[in-house]
DNA sequence: GCAGAGTGCTATAAAATGTCAAGCGATTAG
DNA sequence: CTAATCGCTTGACATTTTATAGCACTCTGC
């Protein structure tokens, strides 16, 4: 699977292009800005993530763990309690988040629509 | 058409929510990398971006377009000339693709695989 | 004890999104 | 003359995301 497409070189492994594109996947930067404030339940991330149904976020949440972005923990099976939290890969990704904020508010203000 | 989604907060604006609404979808953020190092043909930024077909490069450039992130120029419209370039508001997300750029280069390393 | 709400997810089908391959009109390169 | 390049568009196909429902179970209130 990798990537079928080299970024500007060739053959080689490029981690830049690689980020974009885990990143640019639905869900997963908002996913991760949730996260930025505190290890969250399943549904409970699924609410402050802001509309994303069971599915997708199950599967994004996987990769993500298994990206090593994510850590989810089992706190108790049968009464289902579950927490994801970020682990220093994913704290590390506040600073893109951050960027994001700010060039967020300040070029795209209001959507004057 | 806006969000159908609240961020964190209810029926408010939310340009962080919206931002990482545009940064998110497809090729987006490869297209914006692509263009830091100067403005390109439609074709020459296809093969930039690494592997983006035309039909969702074409509708990609256009939606970044009219959100003024990008600037179309039509040099020569029958030998097809055509050049995108980054608007003020599109170089500012090279702070965004740096963050990335770092993180990629810091977390990512080899994939192991 | 029993309804009702909440937990973490999974299943199914449909809708949205992205991709592939081909091609248009025209100019340029060999 | 032939092939390639340019900027796209079209239409069929594949993949991804969505809505909706539900399972197995616990906990709270009554």
């Amino acid at each position: 699977m990798a990537d079928p497409h080299a970024p500007h070189d060739d053959n080689s492994f490029c981690p830049v292009y690689e980020a974009i594109n885990i990143l640019q996947e639905k869900w997963t930067l908002h996913i991760i800005r949730s996260l930025l404030d505190g290890p969250k339940g399943f549904n409970e991330l699924a609410r402050a993530v802001g509309g994303c149904n069971p599915a997708t976020l199950a599967q994004r949440v996987d990769k993500l763990v298994s990206l090593g972005i994510l850590e989810k923990t089992v706190h108790s099976t049968m009464p289902p309690r579950t927490s994801y939290a970020l682990t220093e890969s994913g704290q590390a990704l506040q600073e893109v988040v951050e960027a994001i904020d700010r060039w967020g508010k300040h070029f795209l203000k209001e959507p004057v629509a």
